[in-house]
DNA sequence: ATACATGCAAAGAATTTGCAGCTTG
DNA sequence: CAAGCTGCAAATTCTTTGCATGTAT
């Protein structure tokens, strides 16, 4: 299954570049959709995640909501707040080597982590 | 809005507790309805929903597939097999005092935190 | 040419919700 | 008896898929 070069999946790709971190799929539609209002849902649905797969964006699952899509590269994690919704960027130091430290069934073999934090957000807390 | 003693809801934690771990929605509801065949789905997922948030029991979010529900109190993380999607228990080390290493937007308040894995199992990887 | 992609609409999976009637305190 | 619940079905939300047509290589 050799990849194509297509109009539509450039546009996914730019949008990501371009837009905030931490985008979902509808978001980027609708974005897209401003300048090309024929692009299809499922078409950018499969964009991002041929994009992710091939390492070209990072897909963040976040509990509880849509993925979102990230176009940077350095690992960072995310804080979800509880009552809006909305997603932010945290900052930690770079946790010493988890993957050597888990111990599951005899046999597992482990790829890969995320951690994902929870809480209130400033906008949220004052109301 | 006073809690009620029903008997759906002793039925829900009944069923956490005496089924194994990280159970799904859908197999608590399938466990309970071999012995009440009129139960409903919503019932089902009203009653973990108000066991999890009374700390009875612990609402496990798996990226990518359904809500897990464990009866387990003390913490434990989770990997999920990305070929079959089946969920296990992984032990590590505790971290230390992950919740005050964080940085987020200022203002922010942490709640809580999880950490998933996602990795192949014995089984998936020998077939 | 021909395999891969697209747009559109319909299907799916997981969960939530509206509502009339039933239960618990 | 009033506030909570329940069963049921329909609705929501996010994502995937089938298919006829289009297009990059």
């Amino acid at each position: 299954m050799k990849r194509r070069n297509t109009i539509q999946r450039n546009l996914v790709l730019e949008a990501i570049r371009t837009m905030k971190s931490h985008v979902t799929a509808e978001e980027v539609f609708e974005f897209i959709r401003k300048n090309h209002p024929h692009i299809g849902k499922g078409t950018i649905y499969r964009n991002l995640g041929i994009l992710a797969e091939e390492g070209e964006i990072r897909r963040v699952e976040i509990p509880d909501g849509p993925d979102r899509f990230d176009f940077t590269l350095k690992d960072h994690y995310h804080v979800r707040c509880i009552r809006c919704g909305e997603v932010f960027d945290v900052k930690m130091d770079a946790l010493s080597d988890l993957m050597s430290k888990v111990r599951g069934p005899r046999g597992m073999e482990f790829l890969d982590y995320d951690i994902s934090f929870k809480g209130i957000c400033p906008d949220c807390r004052t109301e």
